[in-house]
DNA sequence: TATATACATGTAATCGATTACATTTATCAT
DNA sequence: ATGATAAATGTAATCGATTACATGTATATA
């Protein structure tokens, strides 16, 4: 029994005799045997692992996404390593580097906000047809990505306002390089005009994703001559800081002005007043992300269409409590 | 210049003259040169690596600890591995194997409910002096921990609540079997029996820190013949969901109910009303649970002190406006 | 039956580092 | 100056799998 046979019986099963691949299972089990993942993928030159990158592991938004990547990864014993963006400067390692030290063989990236000098790195060493992005993505690239309809949930969010009443509809952005920022803010932008609703400079303020920013543009909508009636965050997190400033302030929602956010976190239900959102799939983006990713770094690759084309995820308008007619 | 050399550099470059050493790193970036992490762990039979496991990834709680380990393995450039005890049973896959199949060197565990049999699994492999746990422990073993002062957290909420004037004060307990529970449970009683607090048995209700568990425990209160004035909180997750069900009947926090949770993740600060609470060092627990790891992994392990008492980190009443004096 | 062909298995090189041991070179004391 | 000792470097084995190639065995064909 060579120790190519029980490599075999590990790798190629089907190359063996029904016979000897007994022979071989039966020892395995009986020895207790298991494969040495270094020496394989010194051999193989794999690191069956792959690199996933988060803007920022404590915002709750990404969790649900992560699950649904590891359930995919789970399947193929791909072991999932995260690492967050805010962190890299203090850790000193370069993304780039988990490629170039054999750890991992591929990467999904959520945050659309990698410098240019980053991104070259990549593509300098050839890894660019490794790397999917996901919800976020890099503007004016065509690196594979999914991604939420963001433009046509802002669009819903701002017809449900629209529909319920509201005329003087107030935005407050996503942080400014950001593309999802971009998406959202030209989907409203749009519908906003489409709808031949009134335009004020001063109603679109800049936030940044972040419980800190609503608490901000409350701060700012609560200073302005003329308030809108509702608010349509960029994230729910927005959406939160907003509200509770506002409250804090003696303004209620939504009998004085209606919020909508952005993303459908599993609090939104649970805040108070449950916020009326755009939900977005994120298991389902996690998931087809990780499909993507694993078809790049199949050793085989399948015949990859032409995968310039992002993939879509649709997304769905949530009605709960923060968003009713306007008073008066 | 022998392979032997230029690996001395890279690993005991004190072994080397000044002068090869600076050949080699010159000519290491000359070629742009990179060890190849599969070939080294092969060798040195290390992987690397460390396994973080979460209960809930999806719970905002744990990024901060995660955070907290990050920042330390990052320095050693060890990667970190993380899995969501959930997905275990649909993946497949066994925790021990990432062991067994060389892929991680230690690991952190964030969930105090792993069966007897996963633990035995550990230890005949002889695993356990590479596992810590991290805020939630095994109960009745002397695995290594870090873990917040549960107990005195629990007094403090109480504490706080008996000098606002309240006497009839109930609380939403974890999942049964939790440690955390327990404690918190235990803390709680303690301090009710010291100041002489009035008892009712359904003013303990059970709950699993979730939101929904909030929920259904503020529909108990609701239906109760003799509320109390004031709850107390096994996380912020069950204040939230409390909250929130009591506001949607009609009952107003904190002048009809005053409520503490146990935590302080980033949203209590921006709930409506915020969350009063108690505060766990979230990124120091991750910190010294990320040392206490290093140390027991480290090749020349530094004398183990007994390391069976387990780290306690303290906790820190933060008040805020979810608990007022009672009405009347 | 002999020969060609397919199939199963064995042999040994290989992946790229680390490290025990051997060898060379430098340092020191006498 | 010489031998003893220490320091620096080189040689080659090793970690545990995979796999090209060689060999052996069964099956089919003439």
């Amino acid at each position: 029994m060579s120790t190519a046979t029980v490599s075999r019986a590990l790798s190629n099963p089907e190359l063996l005799t029904e016979a000897t691949r007994e022979v071989v299972f039966a020892a395995i089990r009986s020895t207790g045997y298991r494969v040495n993942k270094a020496a394989r993928n010194l051999r193989t030159r794999q690191a069956g692992a792959v690199l996933v990158l988060v803007p920022n592991l404590g915002n709750p938004f990404f969790s649900q996404i992560l699950a649904g990547m590891s359930e995919c990864f789970g399947d193929s014993d791909t072991s999932v390593l995260i690492a967050d963006t805010k962190d890299q400067a203090q850790s000193g390692k370069l993304f780039v580097d988990y490629f170039l030290d054999s750890q991992v063989d591929g990467m999904i990236c959520l945050d659309g906000g990698l410098s240019g000098h980053e991104l070259r790195q990549f593509s300098d060493n050839g890894l660019s047809d490794r790397i999917i992005f996901a919800c976020e993505w890099v503007h004016d690239t065509c690196l594979p990505s999914v991604r939420s309809d963001n433009a046509r949930g802002a669009r819903l969010a701002v017809q449900h306002l629209f529909d319920l009443g509201h005329r003087k509809i107030a935005h407050v952005t996503g942080p400014q390089e950001n593309v999802l920022t971009h998406a959202r803010r030209e989907g409203m932008l749009a519908e906003r005009a489409r709808l031949e609703l009134p335009v004020k400079d001063d109603w679109i303020i800049r936030g940044d994703f972040s419980l800190e920013s609503g608490r901000q543009a409350a701060e700012r909508i609560i200073a302005m001559e003329h308030r809108p009636t509702a608010v349509f965050c960029a994230s729910d997190q927005v959406a939160f800081g907003l509200m509770s400033t506002l409250s804090a302030n003696g303004l209620r929602v939504p009998e004085d002005i209606s919020v909508v956010g952005f993303d459908d976190i599993e609090l939104s239900e649970y805040y108070v007043p449950a916020l009326t959102t755009i939900r977005q799939d994120r298991r389902a983006l996690g998931r087809k992300a990780a499909t993507l990713l694993m078809e790049c770094i199949d050793p085989e690759p399948v015949a990859l269409a032409e995968r310039t084309a992002p993939v879509v995820v649709d997304v769905e308008l949530v009605v709960r409590q923060s968003a009713a007619p306007p008073a008066g």
